[in-house]
DNA sequence: AACCCGGGGTC
DNA sequence: GACCCAGGGTT
């Protein structure tokens, strides 16, 4: 039986897996780069930034050598922050503490910062050839249909139980094709939503699919609701026509990019007294708050904002980064060499848009 | 176990 | 809009 649904399953892939830049090459480092880079986000969206990021890395010794800087700049707009500082301060460690080369047992590999059970597994199976078999949202949607399993797949008690089976499943040759082909066919067939069954080399043996449950398998319990904030920030323009940035702490979200000061707006506060609030709290100045620049929604994974951002002058005291975290003032054309999350991304290129040579005339214009 | 962490694609 | 995505860290 189990036979079976690996060789199958791998008579598929062999026929059927897409051409990825990951899947041409053997390199450890390389491999375990693309697990990092795929956690939580598709393949399609990682593919550029795989190559970017192996260009400017093309070793780990690269990465170890490298500055924070460089690696967030090179994740912007992949999201998920500290997967990016922690693949960077594995590097160090692994350069460090194991000679530059990617350990190859699950304890000691798991002892790198960002590698948890999914991309331990993928990457000992994948690399080292190790029979550890992989669970992450393909593996948890084709298993649970295949064996109709009903629990709700949030439970950590679902989870082990899927573990459990996956690992039965997992044959001793080829660990690593096993793996990328579950994956695969969650991808590109077992889909959330209208999974092509008629495709499935394992339909004939799928419970969900006999049974006519593909849609409601697997079941997940509901998420609870998530806040709607107000964020109201300041574009800070000195007389050199330079705007004024600040750097998230490391351990905040989107630690290490930076940002334009400002924060949330509370309750009986309007929009531009956040503003002079927030300004006065971070950097310790006051500002006369001029016309607004921009207002655009953003969307995070946990909570909902609307940014709005309003052209500001400094009337008493010079900014000093009070809440800890280092202060810049740059051009226009100085802005883009450094990280900044989407949301903020967004209004630099609203800025780019306009003209770049003069700033302070938008400023009450 | 519960909660936090981004951004993008799909339906 | 809701859901999902080659999950991990923290508490």
């Amino acid at each position: 039986m189990a036979y079976s649904f690996s060789q199958q399953l791998l008579d598929w892939y062999y026929k059927n897996k897409r051409d990825l830049p990951w899947r041409q090459t053997d390199s450890p480092y390389e491999i375990w780069v693309s697990e990092i880079m795929l956690q939580q986000t598709r393949v399609e969206t990682v593919i550029p930034y795989y190559e970017r990021f192996l260009a400017a890395f093309p070793t780990v010794y690269d990465l170890a050598d490298a500055n924070q800087q460089q690696v967030l700049k090179l994740w912007e707009g992949l999201g998920y922050y500290s997967r990016g500082r922690n693949l960077h301060q594995a590097a160090k460690m692994v350069v460090d503490h194991f000679e530059g080369s990617i350990p190859s047992d699950y304890n000691t590999i798991t002892e790198l910062k960002g590698i948890g059970p999914y991309t331990a597994a993928a990457v000992l199976s994948i690399a080292f050839d190790k029979k550890h078999a992989v669970v992450d949202g393909n593996v948890i949607r084709v298993l649970t249909r295949y064996y109709g399993i009903e629990e709700d797949i949030r439970s950590g008690k679902t989870k082990k139980k899927i573990q459990t089976f996956a690992d039965d499943l997992i044959p001793f040759d080829k660990p690593g094709d096993f793996n990328q082909a579950v994956m695969e066919l969650g991808a590109t067939v077992c889909t959330p939503k209208n999974p092509l069954c008629n495709q499935c080399p394992l339909s004939s043996d799928c419970v969900a699919y006999q049974a006519v449950k593909t849609e409601t398998i697997p079941y997940k319990s509901p998420a609870k609701k998530i806040p709607h904030h107000q964020i109201a920030v300041g574009l800070i323009v000195n007389q050199q026509n330079e705007l004024l940035i600040a750097l998230r702490p490391n351990d905040a979200m989107l630690g290490g990019l930076w940002e334009f000061p400002g924060g949330k707006k509370e309750s009986g506060e309007s929009l531009t007294q956040t503003v002079q609030r927030e300004l006065e709290e971070e950097l310790g100045v006051k500002v006369d708050v001029f016309n607004k620049f921009k207002e655009l929604k953003h969307a995070y994974s946990h909570f909902k904002i609307t940014l709005h951002a309003y052209w500001c002058v400094i009337t008493t005291g010079n900014p000093k980064p009070i809440s800890g975290q280092e202060l810049r003032w740059v051009s226009l054309s100085e802005i883009d060499q450094h990280p900044f999350p989407k949301a903020n991304k967004t209004l630099i290129e609203e800025l780019h848009q306009m003209d770049n040579s003069d700033l302070t005339r938008f400023v009450n214009s």
